[in-house]
DNA sequence: GTCTATACGAAGATAGAC
DNA sequence: GTCTATCTTCGTATAGAC
């Protein structure tokens, strides 16, 4: 059944985003998807640390879909409408989710395995990728616009975290804004920015 | 003693900025901080929830030391020296630490303890906070203000975090850049942002 | 008051019955 | 091939000897 396991990949990619790395458990994960404790490791001869490494490429791909569909009306709206996605994120879950990719960035030790970092660090790269390319069609200079989608991927995975911690929506709405005219004056008003 | 008190409060502040909040065990940090599993219980009677929100407060009192003492200068050379604290903490221990404020926020769940949580909320708070005041006195409306100071805090977790997925200092140069920029604006280019 | 020894549960992982 | 039962280790927390 690749059903079953494509379940477990979602699950614990939500499970992720809620608790984190490290209070993510394969038993629970299990009993989550509905599957014996067992079939993860007939699924995931890795263990936990294939399951979060696809976990993580699964977020991964789910967010450059909507990125990619979003910034086709531009950077400006592109960068709102992340916003929005992630501003439902936190807001739908009472403040009970965030990023499952900073998750892992944040819960990384030296010793552990580095495919989930790694899994990691590819995401954030195609997230700010996608957002320069986006920027440099719109006008920005190539440093600008990798400047300026760094600065939009850190700001909205900083922010989701301040949020979650003060439970209020608030920072999120406040850092869209200021985004905004970061971005404008990425693509017009400060060309050389 | 109070010495040994106050050590395992920063041992463990340094524990939960290198593998977070789950991660961060009292077996370990009594092991690391010289002292036997039981004085632990006695020093903290509240366990491992007293332990990390005490944990938090320090981090976040050392953070305001700074950042009040790098204000002086003005907003911009405040936000750089901020950015340079935060720059010597992931390229000193080798890309293994970030923020412990982050790593709270980042594994709370709803079930558990909610001191650490809010102490967390209070450090972003007010890192935040100083930063607003400073831009205003400097120019900045207090809606700019607010919106580029939680804009500063925001991205300088974000990046950090970034930064250690991929091992890279770069993300963290650049927002950098991006940030003196939007400062600029706020209290200067455009007073009404 | 300090610390050793231990209780108790849950973690990751696997062996082996079906 | 699926899943139950179990191994081992480590977590928080405490009881009670010094």
């Amino acid at each position: 059944m690749a059903q079953a396991r494509d379940r477990m990949v979602a699950g614990a990619a939500d499970m992720l985003r809620r608790r984190g790395l490290n209070a993510t458990s394969v038993r629970e994960l299990a009993k989550h998807s509905g599957a014996p404790l067992g079939s993860t490791y007939h699924y995931f001869p890795g263990g936990k640390t294939e399951l979060v490494t696809e976990a993580v490429r699964f977020a991964d791909e789910l967010t450059v879909r909507h990125l990619t569909e979003e910034l086709e009306a531009g950077p400006i709206d592109g960068v709102r409408a992340f916003l929005a996605m992630w501003r439902a994120v936190v807001v739908d879950t009472d403040f009970g989710a965030g990023c499952p990719v900073l998750a892992v960035a944040v819960e990384h030790q030296p010793g552990d395995d580095d495919e989930p970092r790694r899994a990691a660090a590819d995401a954030f790269g195609r997230w700010t990728d996608l957002l320069a390319e986006s920027l440099r069609d719109h006008g920005a200079t190539p440093e600008a616009a990798r400047r300026t989608a760094t600065l939009v991927v850190a700001a909205v995975e900083g922010t989701v975290g301040i949020c979650r911690a003060q439970r209020s929506i608030r920072p999120l709405d406040d850092v869209r804004e200021a985004l905004e005219l970061a971005i404008g004056a990425a693509i017009g008003h400060f060309p050389d920015m």
